[in-house]
DNA sequence: GGAAGCTTTGCACACGTGTGCAAAGCTTGC
DNA sequence: GCAAGCTTTGCACACGTGTGCAAAGCTTCC
């Protein structure tokens, strides 16, 4: 009794001087080594059905919870994967991060999440800071990061997988939807609705994904023959939409609009709608992503779709893909697009 | 020439055997010992200027990064914080995780994310996964710990932040919108426009903040004498709304209605509107949260706003609130909410 | 030039874990 | 009971950093 109370004091100012609890205070308690709780906790090490039970019911007792950085430390990697990513609300986003958390998070992976909203300078020193952290790879979901930074993360062999954006000869993963293809399907589905005035929206993001499908709709429609009318200003928002809606359709009769995202579709709609344009009869539109609210009774937007959980398992194969010493297949995959007819454009004519 | 080709084989030979450069690589490089390259990267430690520069250049060249998991051990704590949510599509979620993350980055914390949507046995294996990390605080959006799991984390020093919902007894800190409030300023509005055949919707959902809501909301109608039609099923999303409208308003003839969120409202001011119900004419409906869906043109809807920058800014001072010794200060704190009006109640009568 | 005071430096240890390996212990077969 | 083979154990080291402290070095003043 004496000595189980010289015991106890002793553990009690073990924890006063630290925070938690280490493998030296079960050992103590368990009254085996340092060691035997380390195997115990070790899958598939050596250990007696008796000590691992002492081990874990003085673990139980303690609360003892393995330093995952202790053992990083050994294993020169965390389990961790940067995730970098601005615009956290906008809908997209937003769910290409449930998404992709919830199934790194399957894979035993931790998800450390940068948001990239004030990185004014580029998001190199956020890729610096999770470099930091031993991270296994790096999902860059916003932001286009130089080839300096990335050869620094292959050279420590950490994976950087970029989404919807491009490489530029660095040797990054890329995974990016057909945003050509999706803007071909829209730029057809218009024609084919019988649209001759049509226009295109846009914003001032130079985010390329936005680029490349306005670009790519407005050689589209060129090759029929017809001059777009363009939108290229303010932020990828529902505003803008808006704005754009008062914007183009003061100056222009148009019959047939392509928004680049389905957000700026949403505010186009109610701008035009505030104008008094019927849609689908007086004018078509067609959006880009399939978000939720696309699909929402007052707006049915008819959108060119990107599959997230295609995304998402994309990613997921690029990160868990093997990288052999010093050189390094990359994935470079472009992801099927849809067209999702629902009611904002014109039946075929 | 001969000693320095010798001297970068060496180093070539080091670092294929581990990812990352370390300290000692640099040290090596530069000429020094490797506790002066620590010192070079710890601020307000003691180095000379000349030696500063070596270890600098030394570890551009390389491509040095602090390892932050090394150093962690040594404080016993890292400047993670655990967030755990579900749901982080919804409007409301994907905001709060915007704010949050962002705050967390701009004050020198790292966002560990960990998504509850698949957590049917409770969060309490998250935490535990979080703690691992050792972590700083831990911010719970989705989900309520039980207080075991509540006490362990304070044993070791790591707040628990509890954000719209409460503690139960346990240490944790609890910032919550004043949904009470919230729904008494509905339920009045409601009233003061007139409305006598009042319905409430909220979901299936056990979340404490929409219980509370509706059956304040409800205790508020009886008050003025009215029993209010009640829909609580479904999951908390826009369908639901739909369903809401189409269930209740078969069987009722309402005039005014309360969703304990803006998601289900937005569902439920569809929904109506394809029964022919007229908003607010025949109908003024209520939401809550102030999503930013529900400022857009096709729905306009009136609501009782939480501040989402109050929130952040509350669960940014609990996490560094300091902590004094075992004697832990807990935050309760409750967040004004205020009535948006919009389009969709009636003009007071 | 020497003494006093200040700055800088490297050594050796800490932090908490996993693991190679020799020693100890246990089990099985003769 | 002993030998052979297998399992388990604890020691000591590794991993990559920060830091206390004694020693070395530098600067200033008389």
């Amino acid at each position: 009794m004496v000595a189980s109370s010289d015991h106890e004091d002793h553990l009690k100012r073990d924890r006063a001087t630290r925070n938690f609890v280490t493998a030296e205070d079960v050992a103590r308690l368990a009254g085996v080594s340092r060691s035997a709780v380390s195997r115990t906790f070790t899958p598939g090490a050596s250990v007696s059905a008796d000590v691992r039970h002492r081990v874990q019911e003085a673990a139980k007792t303690l609360g003892y919870r393995v330093n995952r950085l202790a053992r990083s430390l050994i294993s020169d990697q965390s389990n961790l994967v940067g995730v970098v990513g601005a615009n956290l609300s906008l809908p997209f986003m937003a769910r290409q991060l449930d998404e992709l958390s919830l199934a790194l998070l399957n894979r035993g992976m931790q998800c450390l999440l940068l948001n990239a909203a004030e990185a004014e300078q580029g998001i190199t020193p956020l890729i610096e800071l999770i470099l930091e952290f031993r991270v296994r790879a790096i999902v860059v979901m916003s932001g286009s990061p130089p080839s300096a930074i990335i050869d620094e993360c292959v050279a420590n062999s950490v994976r950087v997988i970029l989404v919807n954006r491009q490489a530029d000869d660095a040797e990054a993963d890329t995974i990016i939807s057909d945003d050509l293809g999706g803007a071909r399907v829209a730029a057809e589905r218009l024609l084919r609705a019988g649209c001759r005035r049509i226009g295109v929206v846009g914003s001032g993001a130079r985010t390329p994904t936005q680029v490349r499908r306005r670009l790519a709709f407005v050689e589209h429609i060129e090759e029929a023959g017809i001059k777009s009318a363009v939108w290229a200003s303010g932020e990828t928002t529902y505003e803008t939409g808006i704005e754009a809606a008062k914007g183009l359709l003061t100056s222009h009769e148009l019959d047939g609009v392509f928004c680049v995202t389905d957000l700026l579709a949403l505010g186009f709609l109610d701008g035009a709608r505030e104008m008094g344009r019927r849609v689908p009869e007086d004018l078509s539109v067609i959006g880009f992503d399939d978000i939720p609210q696309s699909a929402w009774a007052s707006y049915r937007l008819t959108t060119v779709r990107q599959s997230m959980s295609d995304l998402t398992g994309s990613v997921l194969a690029a990160i868990e893909r093997e990288m052999h010493g010093k050189e390094t297949k990359l994935v470079h995959e472009v992801l099927p697009v849809e067209l999702v007819e629902r009611a904002t454009v014109r039946p075929m004519s």
